[in-house]
DNA sequence: TCAAAAGTGTTAAGTTTACACCCATGA
DNA sequence: TCATGGGTGTAAACTTAACACTTTTGA
């Protein structure tokens, strides 16, 4: 089945890592795992796990996060390939870097413990084995670029969400301050993100309308921008 | 040397392709080969490589963008993994697809020649195998993204270049055109790119200023918008 | 009654776009 | 002398940014 030309060419082991966002209360967070086998053995890691001989890398990266949360189909983008060499201490390891944006609230609880994987906020990471902090960092830049020009924030948020939920969210992303009254104006002229009827009053004595995100009608619409 | 946990997972041919972008007469290029060995040998695809055992990735793209156009150090961005089981008819091979940009003038002409590689105007490309030609889409999509905001177009460019054969590139890239006052009145705001004592006489009667970009200059400056 | 979060418009500043003619030269 | 590409400024349209007070309600 393998061409007689490639035969003489070397193969290598490759792997999937996962930058998994979520955020709450106000915070974009990271679930990071105590790495549960050697080389270094209880060190801060990304979840990664290897590729199998028939499965695509996109699949595996969606395996390795459906073993942790408990989820399938979460919104993923690759972040990029990383091999150097050196890279991984327990062999020569090429790594494929994917960012998931994960609702906090529908991950498994038990996978994560199982696993023992934590929530760590983005601006307060604990050292990162290998070359994982590197992909964090081209995660979060991707994110960054990403966020003021496609709906993807929604991921990250329940169903129904608050506006301030929405900004926080973009504050903590783009790690800056936004004008609450140009964000409400902005929201407002996006005819897919909807006022529902709803009222949430756990976060506010006053209560705050929640909105949701109307797939089917930004498909439709096409721009977004904020 | 192998951890014993890692040994008992799969191994992958690794390959690296090159979306090689030029710029001449006024239109955007790519470098393109008639595949050399089989399978599918004779049919149009990028210039690749089997990345080697003690080779960083990025290592391999560049080697492989040497041996093709005899220059070292050239700009080159990853553009991403492509991992599909069967992307290559030949074997499981995942390919990690880098693009870089070259001045088509400092391209060794022997070299592209024995590599049977031809230059090809991306508006009218011919079929390419397997997803090569979904990596020139990524490469192109980033590329676009890029050049707005960093000042990378030069690497397509020789040194010295007329503010035309600037306006142009962009016009290629971005595949639009843009207002020739308004051009030259962004590029008039950035003192990196420097007006010279030089003038062109080859592409026009009266003669158009040369001008260079100055990278140290630009580190100190540190915006580009264009 | 007061603390805490929700909600709401206007104006000034800055940025972007549109647009037309003269110049220098070689053929 | 004329065809070709080089070079130049202004005004209108649009976008972005700055800014402060009232409302509701639970503790």
């Amino acid at each position: 089945m393998t061409s007689k030309f490639y035969q003489q060419y070397p193969k290598f082991h490759v792997a999937v890592d996962c930058i998994i966002f979520g955020f709450q209360a106000g915070k974009l967070k990271l679930l990071l795992q105590k790495r549960p086998f050697e080389p270094r053995q209880g060190e801060w890691s990304l979840m990664g796990g290897f590729v199998n001989r028939d499965e695509d890398i996109e699949d595996a990266a969606q395996r390795v996060l459906h073993e942790l949360t408990g989820l399938h189909g979460l919104y993923m983008r690759q972040v990029g390939a990383f091999g150097s060499v050196n890279r991984d201490s327990g062999s020569r390891v090429i790594s494929i870097a994917y960012f998931a944006l994960v609702d906090i609230e529908k991950v498994n609880k038990d996978l994560t413990y199982q696993n023992s994987a934590y929530w760590e906020d983005v601006t307060h990471l604990p050292v990162l084995l290998f070359d994982h902090m590197e992909m964090v960092r081209c995660a979060l830049q991707r994110l960054r670029t990403l966020i003021p020009s496609r709906p993807v924030g929604f991921h990250l948020l329940p169903h129904l969400f608050t506006l301030t939920q929405l900004q926080q969210l973009y504050e903590a992303i783009l790690g800056e301050s936004i004008d609450k009254r140009n964000f409400r104006k902005r929201v407002n002229e996006m005819p897919f993100i909807e006022k529902t009827d709803e009222i949430d009053r756990v976060n506010s004595k006053r209560g705050a309308t929640l909105y949701r995100f109307n797939e089917r009608a930004y498909q439709e619409a096409q721009f977004f921008k904020l």
